[in-house]
DNA sequence: ATCTCTGCAAAGCTTTTGCATAATA
DNA sequence: TATTATGCAAAAGCTTTGCAGAGAT
């Protein structure tokens, strides 16, 4: 596991530090918002507008991807080490997949459409074995849930 | 090529149908105001609000995605038939893979990650080759072009 | 000492909502 | 005629920005 630094020509500060220390902890994407929260408990005070300016700087940098997910009007900053995932559209956990099986395809796509790929990102919806037996038990007890 | 109808217990209206229309002929997935200017060059007027809220009906009947692009921050609506492509970088064209090669990988994350899968999204960013060309002559004149 | 970063409050934008009026069934 | 849809203006929510003071090199 690389471990990330501040990049060139940028200051070292206790916020910054902060900000990719929560990235690096966190395999799902954060709204700024998580950020924040997940700072404030460890005792780190910020400004929100601290938070956005240095997602900012870090996805010019390429350190991080901002994305909005499916249904979602809120932004999601990750590092971009992280990329395709499974998400469980119950309790929104992500599953990186590690092996991108995209990859095997882009020269079929530069063939059949003339494109050259500069990148791509994969966004699959599901659920997440854990939450497919909670519900797999929580149907039986009631008949109107949610 | 199918035709779009509005949906049951839905009234028939001339902004309703017009949106559709619109959504018909672009390829590109478009911005709520890309929708309100290309009305007004069809003569046809009508408010934001109500774009917004027959692009929500229509998202909740199904028969709309809304997705955010990397690197915007406005919504775009498109067709749900229309949801594997391909974007140039430059232009923002839009070229749709038709036979998803992602289909053929379920099963393999089915086993890997214990997912079941409800659907996927994906995106692939490139150059088309229209761009290309204009992008191989366009470097020859100037050493500072943007 | 200089230059960058942060926090606060205000501004900016897209999207949503309330309400009266207009259009559809 | 009853119900749903539209338009306008105002509200809401996330994100950005200006500026003065604090912090890093």
């Amino acid at each position: 596991m690389k471990k990330l630094a501040i990049p060139q020509g940028y200051k070292t500060t206790k916020q910054r530090k902060a900000i990719l220390e929560v990235l690096e902890e966190n395999i799902t994407p954060m709204h700024a918002e998580d950020i924040y929260f997940k700072l404030k408990e460890k005792g780190i005070d910020i400004s929100l507008s601290t938070i956005y300016r240095n997602l900012d700087m870090l996805q010019k940098q390429g350190l991080v991807i901002k994305a909005y997910m499916l249904n979602e009007d809120k932004a999601r900053f990750g590092l971009s080490s992280k990329k395709n995932y499974l998400i469980c559209q119950e309790c929104k956990k992500i599953v990186i997949i590690d092996n991108c099986p995209f990859e095997k395809f882009k020269e079929e796509l530069i063939e059949v459409h003339g494109f050259d790929i500069l990148g791509h990102s994969i966004e699959v919806y599901g659920i997440c074995p854990e939450c497919k037996e909670k519900i797999k038990n929580d149907e039986k007890p009631s008949q109107e849930n949610k």
